[in-house]
DNA sequence: ATAGCGATGAGCT
DNA sequence: GCTCATCGCTATA
């Protein structure tokens, strides 16, 4: 049994180290009861201030930005396309607005949970990879803004289920931020090459 | 008070 | 590849 990650990890500085850091990692949620489980295989880094992809750009303080403000280890939640809740582990120490959105895991446990959350009734790629399509497979929604990931409901572990060669690790550039000037060119999104559960080659 | 729009996904061509 | 569903957030007034 693997043990959560402490908050001192999330604490770290350096977010798009931390992106790359959390593939191959495992997350869990327990949803009134229901507990899936899933490799992260696809994260993209969003630093605060300097980066006009996140929404935190330039210090940008508003109801719903200032979770990002809190010390590493809270989750960040929002509603995308009025359809679609995209969840984001908020890094680094107070004030400083770094997150990390969770684009794709491979899933591990609680396979239905997701199966029936998702209206589906077979297993295929699409089940858990795209944020939108993580998270609601996974129970996680707005209700879930500023959840400690130390807590009882959604954290993450040490281990996925393999231990992946760094070389496995694909860095390449964010999805859908094309407003984004010259920062939608950075290298801070991160997928392993050998999981289906991808969103986009 | 309100116009404009988005860190997407599904379905159809 | 293209369309569009769908609504809360944000900026502006």
């Amino acid at each position: 049994m693997s043990q959560k990650l402490p908050l001192s990890y999330y604490q770290q500085t350096d977010v798009v180290h931390l992106a790359k850091d959390l593939i191959g990692k495992k997350i869990v949620s327990n949803i009134n009861g229901k507990l899936t489980s899933g490799m992260i295989t696809e994260t993209e880094a969003y630093r605060g201030y300097d980066d006009k992809a996140c929404h935190a750009h330039l210090g940008r303080f508003t109801d719903r930005t200032k979770i990002m403000y809190e010390p590493g280890g809270v989750a960040y939640v929002y509603l995308c396309y009025g359809i679609h809740h995209l969840f984001n582990i908020i890094t680094n120490t107070n004030g400083n607005a770094d997150a990390i959105l969770v684009r794709a895991v491979e899933p591990i446990d609680g396979i239905k949970v997701m199966l029936d959350r998702r209206n589906k009734s077979q297993l295929d790629k699409t089940l858990t990879s795209g944020p939108g399509n993580f998270s609601k497979a996974f129970g996680l929604h707005k209700s879930h803004y500023g959840a400690h990931l130390t807590g009882d409901e959604v954290w993450i572990e040490e281990d996925g289920l393999a231990r992946l060669r760094e070389s496995d690790i694909i860095t390449t550039t964010r999805i859908g931020i094309d407003y984004a000037g010259e920062d939608k060119d950075l290298p801070w999104r991160f997928y392993l090459s050998t999981s289906q559960f991808v969103s986009k080659r």
